[in-house]
DNA sequence: CGGATTGTTGAGGATACTCAAGTTAGGTGG
DNA sequence: CCACCTAACTTGAGTATCCTCAACAATCCG
């Protein structure tokens, strides 16, 4: 979303002039919204394209602009000073993300990066403000999202603080097929790239902890893996592992 | 805010039948908000008093109400499937919470009990969407309620993937500080009770943890305890602690 | 003064990390 | 189309951190 200095990266390119309200309309953010208000929302909006391992935005960049993604997948992460890197989370389409209006803050608090190939809608940051007030409806839905994020952070919290790590692969998991699951034959396949270290990231693990779990769960045909690959052939065995009631497969 | 079947907590009681303006005003959440439109909203509500120990709501309850407080300290806990409790956040002074709506859920999520006497503003929740909708400024300040929460929520996710347990303290007993710290003779003391078990349900570890810590802190007179007391005489070895930068005194 | 809650400290052990050495898969260029 | 190179992944061995279990001490409250 900005043109940076060092001029190095190629940024995502405005490829419709006006956008359609029939592409967005279905969306929950804009539910219970009229058409002609839906109208003046999107007459504001620029869309962008974004090839994959492009970045919508950089951590500490100043924030220009709010987004919501139409199609593909970013991963949000974030570096800490020591250089450790977390994944804050999966961005899915019909997500509102860079919000960071909404955080008092100038600039965004993490990187946001195309896994597959992705294209969004970009709002000036400083008319985040104007929209709330003009559209309650917006204001509403946007609040939700942000509950949504925040119930799925504190679950995250709870995960990390009284379970195994086993058990909260399994719930990080599940969590991406519910969010990013499409049924397969014999499974649910998770819909984008995504690495060991991802899942390790999203887990608080290492990489070569979680490459023994699943290697154990595709040895009991739960799961099969592949490079930037899983397929959940047995959703309901990883619940039982989630829960704690399965016997531990390491 | 509820009227229990079991009938042996007894519920704290309305004590103002109008609100004064004054009261609220300078507080973030009504920040920028008109004197006839904050005297609207006061109107709704009703305030409550709640003695140390009670619950002002509990998990997995009706959510009927969503409350500001005005004075006193709160503690949020959820409980999960297994018994093991953890500390969600504190309540301080000012903060909205309960705002089960926002989040899209009928039941509270948590338990918020008053560490020390307490003294909320509570509005029935059914009023929620149409306060945002008549009042955007209401609508903006809670979504930046809502910011600020997600931000501290995605801070312990962070250091729970990536810090060692003693920085992870050092950051829960800067945070509290922060939150609820007050000048006091050497040092800076945190304003309300708190146990060990509490920091150590907010930090992800166990109060035995905890108290090998502070113990260690206290020998290099770092900070000073005692049963639900804490002090921090050197905050800035406790940064350095939190940011690694200073050898573990463990 | 006695019971209950909170906190201290030690010993032992398990979970999951670090370190290390590979293997496999995929993409790229000749 | 094959060879190569890199990124992703696998697996083993050793070990550190922190948890569990245990017993006891201190503090508060009625």
């Amino acid at each position: 979303m900005s043109r940076p200095a060092d001029g190095g990266r190629q940024e995502g390119k405005a490829y419709l002039s006006t956008i359609d309200r029939s592409l967005v309309q279905a969306l929950p953010l804009f539910a219970k919204m009229a058409p002609e208000a839906l109208d003046d929302v999107l007459r504001r909006a620029a869309s962008f394209r974004y090839p994959v391992g492009q970045a919508v935005f950089e951590q500490g960049q100043l924030a220009e602009h709010f987004v919501v993604l139409l199609h593909g997948r970013l991963r949000v992460t974030q570096v800490t000073p020591e250089g450790q890197q977390v994944v804050v989370r999966v961005v899915n389409p019909g997500d509102l993300f860079g919000i960071a209006k909404a955080l008092r803050r100038s600039d965004y608090p993490g990187t946001a990066t195309a896994v597959v190939e992705s294209i969004v809608l970009a709002w000036p940051m400083g008319i985040w403000s104007d929209l709330l007030e003009q559209h309650p409806a917006l204001a509403v839905n946007a609040m939700q999202t942000m509950g949504s994020r925040l119930l799925e952070a504190q679950q995250r919290i709870r995960e990390m603080s009284t379970e195994e790590v086993e058990r909260r692969v399994a719930h990080t998991v599940l969590r991406l097929a519910n969010q990013a699951g499409r049924k397969d034959t014999g499974g649910v396949r998770i819909d984008f790239p995504i690495s060991k270290q991802d899942i390790a990231e999203l887990t608080g693990t290492t990489l070569h902890t979680v490459s023994r779990i699943l290697s154990a769960w595709e040895s009991a045909g739960l799961v099969e893996g592949g490079r930037q690959k899983l397929l959940i052939r047995d959703p309901h065995q990883l619940l039982l592992i989630g829960d704690g009631l399965r016997p531990g497969l390491l």
